[in-house]
DNA sequence: TATAATAATAGTAATAATTATCATTATTGT
DNA sequence: ACAATAATGATAATTATTACTATTATTATA
């Protein structure tokens, strides 16, 4: 990676962030780092998870419920959104790259990916919360 | 609707909703009602933005580029990103409604209905930017 | 039509999420 | 070891959105 150096505050982001499949906010990726790192800043956390996403390292989700949340694992895959606990979960069904040739046809632009996300309750919330 | 009154205020965001396809932020729909209605207040638009989309009539677009973008067709549908100039499209191709069935299959939770956006360069990006 | 109930508003303050600034510290190639 | 420069922590600033409240608008009914 051309002018970017190593720091252990970045590391310990990558580290957590391959650790857990929970999808984590900045904020709890701070949380979380801060138990190796006390010092570290929720800046420094910010900063690395946007250089991270951006040299592809990591997604990034948006699930529209308010804050980003980060994926360890950049490899395209789809998500499952909660809408009774929020939880974002990993679904295990292939994607589908074809569907963009379909979405080209008919669309002056040029389609390089796209992201889908699924919602409903999850297997937790339609026992505990009866839905 | 039980309990809820017009207002003009309301109607006038529901009509230009539905007079453009530029998928709006809440501040552009803001600086275009204001047209017709100069006192009109963020606060309002905001919070009439988010009766209509929690009654269904119109959708809520997070994109993860900043601001919340809304659609005065409510049909689902798929949307486009453009990643050079930031314009959300509407793509003219059927929603594929059985992958939720796919997606369902060695998943505990009940999926509800999902949301696809693609990304890629618009046709004016393409000629304008030389992508 | 007048009235009473209450939903909606404008204006403003407050909050949440994220980014920017900057002096100091850490990393790395020579 | 040193020089160049990337990264950091601390904090301020910005952006997007929601909350609060006194006043105004809508609407059902007398």
């Amino acid at each position: 990676m051309a002018g970017v150096k190593f720091s252990r505050q970045r590391q310990a982001i990558i580290d957590y962030l391959c650790s857990t499949k929970e999808h984590p906010t900045a904020e709890t990726v701070y949380t979380n780092v801060r138990i190796n790192y006390p010092n570290v800043s929720l800046g420094t956390v910010y900063r690395n998870l946007n250089l991270l996403a951006d040299e592809g390292e990591i997604l990034r989700l948006s699930c529209g419920d308010g804050s980003d949340r980060f994926d360890g694992n950049p490899k395209p895959h789809y998500h499952f959104l909660c809408n009774g606990c929020g939880r974002v979960i990993d679904l295990d069904i292939e994607p589908m790259n074809h569907i963009d040739v379909l979405a080209a046809a008919g669309f002056d632009g040029t389609i390089e990916g796209h992201t889908v996300l699924f919602n409903g309750k999850c297997g937790n919330c339609k026992i505990s919360k009866n839905y």
